[in-house]
This record gives C-alpha cells, sequence and structure tokens, in this order.
DNA sequence: GAGACTTTTTATACATGTATAGAAAGTAGC
DNA sequence: GCTACTTTCTATACATGTATAAAAAGTCTC
C-alpha cells in the first residue's frame, strides 16, 4: 500500500511542463526563465527544483514532449537499407529543427530523447538488414548522430548570429586573408558567406551511409 | 599621423588575453569569470568589455591563441587526396579535442578560428585535386565541420556528466524499453553503454571521403 | 588655457540559475 | 494527541554575465 507521506505536494512534474508549454508558446522561448515558470505554476522557483533536477533536465523533457508528437513514418515497403537510414535521419534533423532552444539542450546528452527511440532503432535496424553487425550498426547510428547534432548546432547559431546581425566575424577573416599562404579560401573570398548559407545536410547524410553501409547487393 | 585622443587606454586586448591564459592555465577553465579576469587584470569587470565584446568572443580569441600553436604539418607528397583531407580532419579534431571549454565556444561559430584556416584550406584544396569544384569542396568542408563539431559537443558533454556522475539518463531510458516496438534497442541493451564510448570518429571521417569525393582514378 | 569632444574606466544595478537552511504539512508509532 | 520522521515548499543569498549612466583623462580648436 503506497500511502505517501511526508508533506503532500502541491505541484506535480506534469504541471511544470505545462506551464513551461504555455509559457514557451505565448511568449516565446526567451521568456523560459525559472522564475518566470514558477509564477505560471503557482509556487516559488525553489519548488520546482524538487521535481526537476535542473533547467536542462526540464528543456530535455520539453524535447522529449515535442519529439513524441513526430509520428514514426510507416517504413516504407520497399526502399532499401541504405534510404531507410537516409530517410530516418531526415525525419530526425527535421524534428530537431524545429526546437529554437535546441542547442542549449544537445550540450545535454547525446541520445535522443525518451519518446523518440524510433530514430535510432529504424537506422540501426536498417544497417543490420543491409549486412553490419549490431555493433557496426551502433557506430552508424552515432555517427549520424554526431553529425546530425553538428549541424543543427551550427545552424542554430548562424540563426542567432542573423538576430543579433553580428558582423559574421567571417567578413574579417577573410578580409586578412593570407593569400599566399590560403589561395584556395583567398579565391572563394566573397563566396563564402553564400556557399556556406547552402543546406548541405542531405548530401552529407547520403555521403555517409554510402560511405558506412555495404553496397547493396546488385 | 595616428594620434589617438580620448582616455588613453589602461589595459589591452593582449593583457586580457594574457591574463585568460594565466588564470586559466593555473585555475583551470571554470575560474575564468569576467570577474576574476578583470582582478587579475587590475581593472574591473566592465572595463574589459571594451576590448571585448563579449565572454563568447573572449573565448573564440583563446580559442584562436591556442589553435595557433597547432601548427600545419607538412602536406605528405604522394598522398592521395582523400587521405590527406582525413589528415587535416583528424588534425582538426585533435586540436579541438584538448580545448575543455570548447563546447561553448562551438554554440558561437561555425567556422574555425582565424589563425587555423589551414584546416580548411587543406580540405578544399584536397577536394578539389580529387576532382572537385571548388563549390563543391566548400560543401566538403562545411559537412567534415559539422560532423566534427557535433562529434567533439558530444565527447564534451559526456566528458562533463561523468564529472558529476549523473545517473547517465540512459540507463534509465532502457530499462522502460517497448522491447516489441524497438526490438534491436533492447537487444543491445546493456552493451549500449560501452558501445557508445568507442571513438568512432576516424571511421565517421573516412565514410564522408569515401561517400563525398569522386573515387581516385585506378 | 577654456571649453568641446572622444575614448576608456568605474559604479551601480539587474536578471538569471541555483545552493542552503529551515519552515510547513502531512503520516506512523505510541 | 504527542513525538519522530519524511517530503515538499519557502526565504534568503550568491555568483555570474552584462546593461546603463556617469565620471575620468586625455586631445583639439580657438
Amino acid at each position: 500500500m503506497p500511502t505517501r507521506t511526508g508533506r503532500p505536494p502541491r505541484i506535480s512534474k506534469t504541471d511544470i511542463l505545462a506551464a513551461a508549454h504555455r509559457v514557451i508558446g505565448s511568449e516565446g522561448t526567451q521568456a523560459l526563465t525559472m522564475r518566470r515558470l514558477a509564477r505560471e505554476v503557482g509556487t516559488t522557483p525553489m519548488a520546482l527544483y524538487h521535481h526537476v533536477r535542473d533547467k536542462d533536465e526540464l528543456l530535455l523533457m520539453l524535447l522529449d514532449d515535442y519529439a513524441a508528437g513526430v509520428p514514426r513514418p510507416e517504413p516504407p515497403a520497399g526502399a532499401a537499407p541504405g534510404e531507410r537510414v537516409v530517410a530516418a535521419a531526415v525525419a530526425m534533423r527535421g524534428a530537431l529543427m524545429g526546437v529554437p532552444w535546441i542547442i542549449e539542450v544537445l550540450r545535454a546528452d547525446d541520445l535522443m530523447s525518451v519518446r523518440a527511440l524510433w530514430y535510432p532503432e529504424e537506422i540501426i535496424d536498417a544497417s543490420v538488414l543491409a549486412g553490419l553487425t549490431p555493433e557496426e550498426a551502433v557506430d552508424v547510428y552515432r555517427i549520424i548522430w554526431h553529425y546530425t547534432a553538428g549541424e543543427i548546432t551550427a545552424r542554430a547559431a548562424a540563426a542567432r548570429r542573423r538576430e543579433d546581425d553580428r558582423p559574421t566575424h567571417r567578413s574579417e577573416v577573410f578580409e586578412n586573408l593570407d593569400a599566399a599562404r590560403l589561395p584556395r579560401l583567398a579565391a572563394l573570398g566573397a563566396q563564402w558567406e553564400e556557399l556556406t548559407a547552402r543546406d548541405t545536410y542531405d548530401k552529407g547524410i547520403r555521403a555517409l551511409v554510402r560511405g558506412l553501409l555495404p553496397p547493396p547487393a546488385a
């Protein structure tokens, strides 16, 4: 009989998460401070810390909620394993791309959130079907994860820089280029800004899949 | 004649950077706060902000100093372009791996630091020699950069988690696994921790190179 | 050399995440 | 009902990055 002892809780993890969603939804991600959240829940800031280890964990749980909303697509019937890996990776990245505060969370954990585990499952499964051992398939997933996390982080950082419209730091770099030692970069020059705005995620994923999975039997 | 007007500066960017190096060297990276740094330089915290936009920029400059210390290796004479790309990427990652606060800086910029531009130069040059257009070569560099940044971030996050010895959050995940929906992950189970500790950077880089560069003429 | 102007430095203040200590509010044993 | 114990919540405090306003310390014009 689980009769709880101690002072009965006034708030729950669920309350906190719901309030966090409300705040983010109505006032944006930057409004989500522990104090603001406490007000929304109707308690004090420190009370939150009895239900949540720290803000990172809170964000991780929000990410979990969010990722759970993205449904697992039906695996395309006759698709080659490589295509299944690509599809899963693209879906994973698509889910994360929409979360603006992702950049703060990615520092905190390297595995996808609890309810979004179908991404690794799918990637690992397809890799095994392609002929890899489970161990190798895990490597494939981790490599893809690293690539994806890096791409998203860079994307988010670039977006933030655009907001603050910092002078990009790169223009400065390209002005003081030593053309003798760095001819390729010097030749690219002004093009750089434009070239680095391109979305190369798919290209990278396909290259990884080509390089990691055995070629499909002809 | 550039006779400077206005109040003469008491401190310089150089002073600040030198002090920052001293602090980090003797007391570790966590001791580097703006107040501590100001004390070390002999000024007030806010005075630093006349020489440095914010702490991120300061860290970026420290990274620059650090990366400049890593010498550009002589390009191996007869090496295939692909091998040159791999070597440059591994060197780049090696240089970053040693910087413990890297994780805070990577959020701030996506291009390597000013004095470490030989990494992209080398990768782009080798890619062009392998037969790609300069535009494609830039893609190659960016894809490699994303992968590298992601790997380093994950590595740093894992290291920090080990310090705080948080219960890894993953054990919990694997305990509540729905084995019916996620058979591969369930089968891996306890192995996961061990498998994800492996260093797969090289494997990923080689796969990227295989997938991105045209096969060498036989 | 007196005021205008510019650059650098200082003082003060604020928002934020979170540590710490203790108060509040319940259950269990007697 | 009283004491012990447990859990949750509150109050207070601190370190941190940094905004803002004003003071200080020069040069330039006349």
